[in-house]
DNA sequence: TAACAATGTTGTCAATGGAAACATCCTGCA
DNA sequence: TGCAGGATGTTTCCATTGACAACATTGTTA
């Protein structure tokens, strides 16, 4: 070998693929989508500026398989909230919703990716099949509350519908994980209960 | 005047900013924000590439009006629906949701760029006077159904966040106007019986 | 009528994504 | 064990973009 050999790196970088997708990550929720390229990935992880097409087809390939990451993730943080030891139905759907909220909190730029690569016609089948498995934690956890008379008869998936489309929402509607200055997880307990009982008052 | 002359247009456009607002609204909705360019937009319109920057400071200053004109659009909507004559509570509010899912689907890139444009870190103070407005049809609404002991006491924006965020949720987790295959016009009667009434069996 | 402001145009630059051609390394098979 | 092919890199090139500077034209005001 010469001794003025200059390279940092043999020519195969070896993993490639995945050390793009943490760059990816770590660039989306630092700057954003929009400043997001793959010349600069490519700088940051020290390859040339093509390589990264060795690895996805294109630039919103790469994206599509960080969405595709994050619900994996998300899945595996919801199944293991809903798994979590806890004798009342109330007090589970809760702590299924606040890893929810944290996960959306913690991953702010990730979060907005997912719910865009999903809605975009011609998403690629994983991602799908990766955000479905996701959003069936809850449907799952609605049918235990069935099972044990917490919750009315009817289509888990239509049921919990409303609190999942309310804890969706309520990271939407907040900014800097908040809601008119409050927190989000502190609201999580009241939007459960309303889910719950209801805004009308019982007679 | 030359008869050779071939300018199709007097050199000042007379309404530039409103046309390239109205064009950007149709290419986001036509193609995406990812591919909005302000070259196209240019082009489109019929004047020279650096025109927009006589009217907006940058390309995302474009975008903060469009989103801007999106939240009034959007008030302007859930204004007349609240103001629409219901004799039942219940039936008002499901007619401000309904209103409010109806231009969801109808303007599905506008609003998600209006959501983006919102959580945006140095988002122009317009651009959240006009979310605020918005989003201030809910708790109004709340306020009368509190009036009219519909609904129980508290702080109304709290109280119609459950709702404001699962109406928001329903569209971001929806695709294609539907959920598993149902149009989400179908589903906001349930959604909001449900805030309504919980999904706890009413013993 | 002239000065100034508003609103256009032209030209330039750096950066980008993507494509083509080429280079290097790894694996499998004869 | 060597070679062919595949995987995975690099280099070069092109078209397009956003933004900036300088200039041109028109409208308004004093």
């Amino acid at each position: 070998m010469s001794m003025l050999q200059t390279n940092s790196r043999p020519y195969h970088h070896g993993n490639l693929r995945q050390a793009l997708l943490q760059a990816a990550e770590t660039a989306l929720e630092a700057r954003g989508a929009t400043m997001l390229s793959l010349r600069e990935l490519s700088r940051e992880v020290g390859v040339s500026h093509t390589s990264p097409r060795r690895h996805f087809a294109d630039k919103q390939a790469l994206l599509d398989a960080l969405a595709q990451s994050g619900f994996q993730r998300l899945d595996a943080a919801l199944a293991a909230a809903a798994k979590a030891r806890a004798r009342n139905f109330s007090v589970r759907l809760t702590n299924l919703a606040q890893a929810y909220i944290e996960f959306a909190l913690k991953h702010p730029a990730l979060w907005v990716l997912m719910l865009e690569a999903k809605h975009r016609p011609g998403a690629p089948r994983e991602l799908l099949d990766a955000s479905d498995a996701a959003f069936s934690n809850a449907p799952a956890l609605i049918r235990t509350g069935q099972a044990e008379g917490e919750i009315v008869p009817g289509d888990p998936a239509r049921l919990s519908l409303t609190l999942g489309a309310a804890l969706q929402g309520l990271v939407s509607i907040s900014t800097e994980g908040k809601f008119k200055g409050v927190p989000l997880e502190a609201l999580v307990p009241g939007i459960v209960k309303h889910v719950l009982l209801g805004l009308r008052p019982r007679s």
